[in-house]
DNA sequence: CGGCCGATCCACT
DNA sequence: GTGGATCGGCCGA
């Protein structure tokens, strides 16, 4: 059952962060259908967010589908060499998104092994938010795509997540972003 | 139009 | 724990 548009477009991107750990991502692209659960996530919190493409209502060709209403990918590339994957929240002009870093694979788990060039599927397999759009068949060129559609979407697979499963943290990599670095918007699913 | 830099990863120490 | 890879986006001139 794929998750309604009524998720997404939540006011509170925190806590659609959070609600996202347990939801099953899937990509139909060239190779088969691959998806998994997201174990980890990261809110970025629009034009008051230092850390955010759109602080400071920054519009740019790039950031204008985060202005969107919420439901859509926003991809972008990072480091030259990764894709990163975002889901757009909130109504149009409010621009939230939720940074998906990690997810456990449940599905295509061959395709996915070819398209990481690894031989197994580890702990460290699909960790890092460049990995899953690695594996997921992700490119930058896919931001703007909405989620209601049949390329990329979310699933509500009914995977219980209990609130002491969830570990709390601040966000990676921004450390530029002043006293916002240190605001706990990184959530991840505890080892079961 | 040039130059800088990043919401990362991996090999190597 | 660290540094190099690598290139589109953004900004300033």
């Amino acid at each position: 059952m794929k998750l309604p548009t009524s998720f997404y477009t939540r006011r509170d991107v925190v806590n659609v962060a959070r609600d996202l750990l347990g939801k099953y991502i899937y990509t139909d692209l060239p190779g088969g259908i691959t998806g998994g659960y997201i174990t980890e996530t990261e809110a970025y919190a629009g034009i008051t967010d230092k850390a955010s493409h759109a602080f400071g209502n920054r519009r740019t060709p790039r950031t204008e589908v985060m202005y969107r209403k919420g439901g859509r990918a926003y991809v972008y590339l990072c480091y030259g060499i990764h894709s990163l994957f975002n889901i757009v929240t909130n109504v149009e002009d409010i621009p939230h998104a939720v940074l998906v870093r990690g997810i456990n694979p449940t599905c295509g788990k061959d395709l996915m092994l070819k398209r990481s060039g690894k031989s197994l599927i580890d702990k460290a397999f699909a960790n890092g938010p460049g990995k899953v759009c690695r594996i997921l068949g992700i490119h930058w060129r896919h931001s703007g795509l909405d989620l209601s559609g049949d390329t990329i979407w979310l699933e509500d697979g009914g995977r219980k997540v209990r609130e002491d499963k969830i570990q709390i943290s601040p966000r990676i990599g921004i450390d530029y972003a002043e006293e916002d670095a240190r605001l706990p918007y990184r959530f991840l699913l505890k080892k079961t």
